[in-house]
DNA sequence: CGTGGTCAAGGGCCG
DNA sequence: CGGCCCTTGACCACG
């Protein structure tokens, strides 16, 4: 069993995807845009291997306008070195990759040319796969599509289109149930037809359910989709977000209720690909509450943590300090709540400008008048209301400078980094 | 220089 | 037919 995120991360260094709208893409900045998006990616894998994160999908827009003519760069020729150490890094490390084509990419639509593009869509993201060398348990996910008024045509089509495809295409591909149209039914019905894995999702079940039955059942039945060249089965677990609309994603993982979802299978063998706002974060957090029970977990996360807990809550920062002072317990459950609770609470300036001070304490002695009264005026700047943020990216650079590894690795520069 | 506002490839669905 | 889905990065205008 392996947990994972996708896309995105939360608080590593030099790890962001870049793009650029079609009217300026040049071959030159789209080669710049791509050789910028690999290094990210190494990073993450990088970041990934140091917390034992072995599931992770790569986002579409690793090669901006990767299916799109727009784009007529041969970037599997051009970084092939980078491309086959990133697929060595993989297998070395035993990671397990998945792509996700997007809600534009529609297999299903009566229309020839929307199907044209689809599948055109899909040899990009096999393509890249392909690239790095990996083998076909590292997958492609994609939604049914649309209805057009005829479910059972839809879904005809689907099949049709799917024969239609070229065979390393679909030794990737996997299907998952939708939050609107094709429910889990759905999807089984037709992974059983075509011999398609099935990727069972518990939120868009929740949104959209076929009947009454429970996750474990489901994902029980899509197990049966599985085979062994297919390599483990895979589920996407998610929570609701408790003020945004039905189906949005929530902030962070629930550990109660993901360790309901968790418990309920302790049978069946998964990967678990999370789908929530704080990435790895979560992903890290559900490792530590279904995998690990050393307290020194617990502590490496209080070492990102700390800063940024106590620029929110200086109560929920003394509670985790005493909760971690039983070297021999293991409370995962209290501690992440305790940090969930806090990063839900909106800062006081005080606090803010407190924890920026603590941080501030590796640097005083060190930092010369100018950095120094620049620091006192981004503090002002605070107290007079205004963003932290100017604070935060002065704190960072002196982190920088003095290469302070234990603040660089610091959630509370989560957002300047 | 920092920041707040607006736009962006793609297709389908709904009111 | 227009708005919405879903998102963050790019870009621009402004102080």
């Amino acid at each position: 069993m392996t947990i994972g995120y996708a896309c995105l991360t939360v608080g590593v260094h030099d790890a962001t995807f870049r793009t650029c709208r079609k009217d300026r893409a040049t071959t030159e900045t789209l080669a710049r845009l791509i050789k910028s998006n690999l290094a990210s990616l190494n990073n993450i894998f990088d970041y990934n291997i140091k917390q034992n994160i072995e599931l992770f999908r790569i986002s579409s827009d690793i090669i901006p306008f990767g299916s799109h003519p727009v784009n007529p760069l041969r970037w599997w020729d051009l970084f092939r070195d980078e491309l086959t150490a990133l697929g060595e890094k993989t297998r070395r490390h035993n990671m397990r990759l998945s792509m996700h084509p997007g809600q534009y990419t529609v297999l299903n639509s009566p229309r020839e040319d929307v199907v044209q593009r689809a599948k055109e869509d899909l040899a990009y993201h096999t393509q890249f796969l392909d690239a790095l060398g990996l083998d076909r348990r590292h997958k492609i996910v994609l939604h049914i599509g649309g209805a057009y008024g005829d479910k059972s045509a839809a879904i005809e089509r689907f099949i049709k289109n799917y024969h239609e495809l070229d065979d390393n295409i679909k030794d990737r591909l996997v299907i998952e149930n939708d939050d609107k149209i094709f429910n889990i039914h759905d999807v089984l019905l037709i992974g059983s037809e075509a011999d398609i894995p099935v990727i069972y999702d518990n939120l868009h079940n929740q949104v959209n359910p076929y009947d009454d039955r429970a996750d474990a059942q489901w994902i029980e039945e899509a197990s049966k989709t599985w085979r062994t060249k297919d390599g483990r089965q895979k589920v996407h677990y998610s929570q609701q977000h408790p003020d945004k609309k039905t189906g949005s994603h929530s902030e962070t993982i629930d550990l109660g209720a993901f360790l309901t979802f968790y418990n309920a299978f302790p049978n069946t063998d998964v990967d678990i690909m999370l789908e929530v706002k704080d990435k790895n974060l979560s992903a890290v957090k559900c490792i530590n509450a279904a995998e690990r029970h050393h307290i020194k977990y617990l502590e490496q996360e209080w070492a990102k943590y700390k800063y940024l807990v106590l620029e929110h809550s200086p109560q929920n920062y003394q509670s985790i300090r005493n909760l971690l002072k039983d070297k021999a317990a293991y409370p995962v459950v209290a501690f992440y709540q305790l940090i969930d609770e806090a990063l839900q609470t909106v800062p006081e300036i005080g606090h803010i400008i407190n924890a920026g001070q603590h941080v501030w304490g590796y640097f005083k002695k060190s930092c010369d008048a100018q950095t120094k009264k620049r620091f006192e005026k981004t503090v002002e700047r605070v107290r007079a209301g205004g963003t932290a943020l100017p604070m935060k990216k002065l704190l960072l650079k002196e982190a920088q400078r003095n290469n302070e590894i234990y603040l660089l690795d610091s959630l509370y520069f989560k957002d300047v980094i």
